[in-house]
DNA sequence: TTGCCTTTGAAGGCA
DNA sequence: TGCCTTCAAAGGCAA
């Protein structure tokens, strides 16, 4: 643990920016102080939390048996802990080899390209895509794999019901970050309709669904021309007339919005004669072939519920016309982050390795993944996501987040996390528990915006909308490269929303930028800790503890791989977590690990796929 | 049928 | 200006 080196995580735990942004930019200020440790002290301290749970359980295993549960806990807790525990299970046949060394395919090539006045991919997006998929083609895994891709491929409606906006989203077309972003189970080849489109037909809705192509992967079959239904044309848009006529999953429509510029003249004039102005894009809501925007979605319950309670209770003909006009107004989505955009990527894989389904543990594997993941990696999906919102903002210039606030009446009753200051969070169990946490992280943060960029010790240098954190204007206005020079070598991203040097810093030998333009001083992690960041959990020290949010999950102690070390993780646990005994496992296993990383291969190489 | 869980990030709103 | 809340995806599960 050498992060807790030099002390510089004292009041690291305490700190509310541990929290709201411990993926940002403070990861390299704490670099910068020598401290890389701040996620890593919240490692420590849930692991310290999960040592008193497991020296719980590991003392009173027979006892937890016999004694009912805790007061607090009830059926829900058992489920969550079940979630946990599940997670954790996977999250550690995971970390076999290196998070995720980095995607094999060029970012980002050319936003602009496919946005051609055509409508069509430019050649470089094809080249692009060609590129991309077989990257993301998932291998021909075991058979348990197929049937878990199988089963999550499901381009059925169901999942669009199960998703909690019933609404159809409309792929409209294939941006060149769809592979990446495997947004969607079917995807539209510009003009190539889809044949099969009504050979499936969904049990249940009765809705067409496309079949999937047996040998492509249903995360990553975004292959041009392999796929594909093409919504209605106009799908979004005459919702009223019925059902949306092409379902697609939920993760179909979430296409990057590359169209949106290629829609023409006509079709924003024809919009605007059809729609209001809130209503229609300016210039741009629409593929050239009609389809609507991923982001769009008809009218969702979230509106009509709202609504209908609001309607139930001020019961007006304006009011009534208005809501009218409101119900038909498409929901637009709010863009991706980075990390759901990783989520959305990723998911798959965690769902193929290890046969979960719950999104609640698969969500804490990627969480835990995320964190895992190198600055350049994570930098892609902020890319990803910074283009999001830009394309989104393009194309709903009118669009904001409050728009999908559902506030009155109506308000979408929203749980209360009500984590209390001891609850352990997320990271509390993993520290010591490579199958969950992943090593400490202090490279893990992809630039964003002037945090990132400048670094919370020097906060003089935001904009005032990230002071507070609020929407960054420096962001916006250079729309990530504003105030980052250009990409020198090009070889990640060209304009990263944040000092490209970080984002094109594919090694840590990376000169060390200004404080400027290079906040995230790579150079200053301690070695040690750059192989903890990239390095998963050392398969040999995998442990498997009860963590404090499992404390009676009654998993048996089979599910801990290696029972010795989770002694030994006991023990460590219950020293203070200082910098010596986070130390021990960066040292021997984890530069052993890292090297083997290199010739490892993946428990599942599915992005792994080398570009020829 | 509906909401919760679970994750991180972005952004709006309020005090 | 800091903090809180909501939403984005996803699918199982509980009420």
């Amino acid at each position: 643990m050498p992060q807790l080196n030099g002390g510089g995580g004292d009041d690291l735990g305490a700190n509310d920016e541990l929290i709201s942004f411990k993926d940002e930019g403070e990861q390299e200020e704490k670099i910068s102080e020598n401290s890389s440790a701040e996620r890593d002290l919240a490692d420590v301290k849930s692991s310290l939390v999960n040592e008193s749970e497991t020296n719980q359980n590991s003392s009173s295993d027979s006892e937890a048996e016999r004694r009912p549960p805790p007061r607090s806990e009830s059926f829900r807790d058992k489920s969550r802990e079940s979630l946990e525990e599940a997670a954790k299970r996977q999250d550690g046949g995971l970390f076999k080899g290196p998070p995720y060394p980095g995607y094999p395919f060029i970012m980002i090539p050319d936003l602009t390209g496919p946005y051609l006045p055509n409508g069509s991919l430019s050649p470089t997006a094809r080249t692009y895509l060609q590129m991309k998929w077989p990257l993301l083609d998932v291998q021909a895994g075991s058979l348990q794999s197929r049937q878990a891709l199988k089963d999550a491929r499901s381009p059925s409606p169901a999942h669009i019901v199960s998703n909690k906006v019933p609404v159809v989203q409309h792929p409209h077309h294939v941006h060149p970050l769809t592979p990446l972003i495997t947004y969607s189970n079917e995807h539209f080849t510009p003009g190539n309709p889809p044949p099969h489109l009504p050979a499936d037909v969904d049990p249940k809705t009765g809705i067409p669904r496309p079949p999937h192509p047996p040998d492509i992967s249903p995360y990553y079959p975004l292959s041009p021309g392999t796929v594909g239904q093409i919504p209605h044309p106009l799908g979004w848009l005459v919702p009223q007339q019925g059902q949306p006529v092409y379902p697609i999953t939920t993760g179909g429509f979430r296409h990057p919005y590359p169209t949106a510029l290629t829609v023409n003249a006509s079709m924003s004039s024809f919009l605007s004669s059809r729609f209001p102005p809130h209503m229609v894009p300016p210039h741009h809501s629409l593929h050239t072939t009609g389809i609507p925007h991923p982001a769009i979605v008809t009218p969702t319950v979230k509106q009509e519920s709202s609504q209908n309670d609001v309607g139930s209770l001020h019961s007006s003909k304006h009011q009534d016309s208005k809501k009218e006009e409101e119900k038909k107004k498409p929901h637009i989505k709010k863009p991706l982050n980075a990390f759901m955009l990783y989520m959305k990527e990723m998911r798959a894989k965690v769902v193929a390795e290890c046969t979960l389904k719950e999104s609640a543990a698969i969500n804490q594997i990627l969480g835990r993944r995320w964190h895992a993941l190198s600055r350049e990696e994570q930098a892609k999906y902020y890319e990803l996501a910074r283009k999001e919102r830009q394309l989104h903002m393009q194309l709903y210039p009118g669009w904001s987040a409050r728009d999908n606030y559902v506030g009155g009446y109506g308000k979408k009753k929203k749980r209360k996390r009500d984590k209390q200051p001891g609850e352990t969070n997320e990271h509390s169990e993993c520290f010591l528990n490579p199958c969950l946490s992943l090593p400490p992280i202090t490279d893990l943060s992809a630039p964003k915006k002037c945090r990132a960029r400048f670094g919370l010790d020097q906060q003089n240098n935001w904009c005032g909308p990230c002071r507070r954190k609020k929407k960054c204007v420096r962001y916006i206005q250079g729309e990530g490269s504003c105030v980052s020079p250009p990409s020198s070598d090009g070889s990640l991203l060209d304009s990263p929303p944040s000092s490209p040097n970080m984002l094109a810093s594919p090694t840590r030998d990376s000169k060390p930028q200004t404080e400027q333009t290079q906040p995230l001083s790579l150079t200053l992690k301690p070695d040690p800790l750059v192989h903890l960041s990239m390095m998963p959990p050392p398969s040999s020290s995998i442990v498997l503890t009860e963590n404090s949010t499992s404390k009676s999950s009654g998993l048996p102690a089979s599910n801990c791989q290696n029972g010795a070390l989770d002694h030994q993780s006991a023990t460590l646990q219950q020293s203070a977590p200082s910098s010596s005994l986070l130390a021990q496992p960066s040292t021997s296993s984890l530069h052993s690990h890292n090297s083997l990383a290199g010739t490892q291969p993946q428990p599942l190489s599915l992005v792994t796929k080398s570009l020829e």
